[in-house]
DNA sequence: ATGGCGGATGTAATCGTTACCACGGACCGC
DNA sequence: GCGGTCCGTGGTAACGATTACATCCGCCAT
């Protein structure tokens, strides 16, 4: 591989003064400037940034940790994070925890170990240690979604209660009553908090959540499936479910759809988190939209903020319901 | 930042032996050894892979860049790599080409100043001169899905024409003889064949593929879109519309939903990459499955044969059928 | 003419590791 | 008893960049 000295060898310069040039530090003739331009175009040299960064002690590299790639509002969510990034002259690595507590810290090791300038990360459990250490370690961090309590360390998240509650109320409305949810593990605090919204939602209409209405899922398919089934085998089976993300409503309609019931004349359906798909399923699920987009940009601007020596402070953009047929319907609107 | 050397000064052992206990370099005294584990335990040490790589000329990563995070095909694709590197020791850094030729250029060229140990990549074009640059370097480098052609890189890749075969044939069988179909930008590889195939197994029917059937997307939604737009303004729309990928059926569906047409009543419909969505749209999408987890993995196993100084050769596999509601009742077998 | 100044360039230290070589001591065989 | 081996360990030169500091040179003001 060509390094600099080649370059500088070529262009008849010193080490110095093309690093000069790459930099573009004001203090080089054109001439000189010139000649190393065309040594470093005859050689195809590019510059080593593993050694740049060891000297300069950054890597322009963010680590974005997630907890599902399969989970459209997180490959959405991540895709917004590298547009912000790559804006501002960052890149980002990503780690997929694939919820798994485990895997999770295997990312944040390795990132750490690659010495990315800042971590975003979405929590998969509750009290992590390496998470823990690496933030009280000065490791600029920032949220997004969910977080762990506890730490000093800002929060990019939208609050979902305001449409939990208006999910209920149509719902309500609908003349619904006996409402399921299919929450995520209660470590998460997007497990916990939509669970509790829920709750404290039925509370404001006096419907009861009894405690095999609420199905324990991990986020993921399957055990959206398998709550799905659970409540299914009750003696007094719900009205409605109600999952806590996306991935968990799909399992849900695979078991609905494997025991031929239909959505909404059996059962209503509504999810946590919107996405495409959910306008073309059979039926359109009813969901709750979260500001992905932005919720990437906001917490790339937080993360660089620590990362170049300024404070953030945390961020809370709201979720809004989008009503689909999925619930029964009624006024309908769609989109 | 703790370096080795407060490590070895802790351990009271010099710089050179704490490296041989880090990389588990069987000649070192038991005893020495656990101290120096101490040492690292009680700093809170985690070395530094900048420095390590900059030494050993490996980073133990390798790059994928991916044409579009958004769609599902290459989320499965990235997971699958992501896992089968991990097995192996190696970690993944993933860039988003967007389908722009550009900001694949920008991911190749971020990867290579990193010095990634090797490339995987899903080109979004044909004649990408910094992809042929970094393959002539000597890059080890492999293509999935799509490739670049008149390049030395092994491909894995899937076969899709004995599906889009089966497929012409499943509608053949349910009275359809105006097929079209959107198709991905010609330079990509998957945007060629894939019409391609389509036209040789209409052939074989005696079916005409018009140019006004032949739309030209770019593997995005809102290309699906306006292709499905165009269709059906033709004086004879088709009767059917085969999408070359999964996100342009999306942009179909959006479509024939806003003009209010019924599939398969209307229309028929069918996509190139199944996902778990399409067994939930309304109707189910007809779709040619490719074995994407299989792909990930042999990509990476071919790849890491490269970059181990070993050889490696291109693999093909084969997509299949799966034949759903969206095209017409018939046997009407799901999954 | 000379001292001073500033702009362009070179020299060398440095970042944190690894890997090569050297060294000292223990052990072995004759 | 002595030379040779082997084993555990330490010293130190790289790796490829950046950057503080030194140097050189031309020019201007006195």
């Amino acid at each position: 591989m060509t390094s600099i000295k080649d370059v500088a060898s070529r262009a008849g310069v010193s080490v110095a003064t093309v690093s000069r040039v790459l930099n573009d530090s004001p203090a080089v003739r054109p001439g000189t400037r010139s000649r190393v331009i065309a040594a470093v175009a005859d050689l195809g040299y590019r510059p080593n940034a593993v050694a740049r960064s060891l000297r300069t002690h950054h890597t322009h590299t963010l680590g974005l940790v997630i907890s599902d790639v399969l989970n459209p509002f997180f490959t959405e969510l991540a895709r917004a994070v590298e547009d912000a990034a790559r804006a501002r002259g960052y890149s980002v690595v990503i780690g997929n925890a694939d919820e798994r507590a485990a895997l999770q810290d295997h990312h944040v090791r390795t990132l750490l170990e690659r010495r990315i300038d800042g971590l975003l990360v979405s929590p998969t459990d509750g009290g992590n240690e390496v998470i823990r250490d690496a933030a009280a370690a000065g490791t600029p961090m920032v949220f997004v979604d969910r977080w762990i309590r506890g730490l000093d360390v800002p929060v990019v998240h939208a609050d979902g209660r305001a449409a939990v509650h208006d999910l209920v109320a149509h719902l309500y409305a609908l003349g619904h009553r006996r409402l399921a949810i299919i929450g995520g593990p209660s470590e998460t605090t997007t497990g916990d908090e939509r669970v509790g919204a829920f709750r404290a939602a039925l509370e404001a209409y006096g419907l009861p959540l009894p405690r095999e209405y609420t199905g324990q899922g991990d986020f993921q398919t399957e055990s959206g499936r398998r709550a799905t089934a659970a409540f299914l085998e009750l003696p007094q089976p719900p009205e409605v479910i109600f999952a806590a993300d996306n991935l968990m409503a799909l399992g849900a309609m695979d078991e609905l759809r494997r025991r031929g019931l239909r959505v909404p004349d059996d059962i209503a359906l509504a999810a946590f988190d919107d996405i495409p798909w959910f306008l073309h399923t059979d039926p359109p699920v009813t969901a709750i939209a979260q500001p992905t987009g932005e919720l990437g940009h906001r917490a790339v601007a937080a993360l660089i903020d620590l990362v170049e020596g300024r404070s953030a402070a945390s961020v809370t953009l709201t979720a809004r319901l989008v009503t689909r047929r999925s619930c029964g319907e009624s006024e309908g609107k769609s989109r």
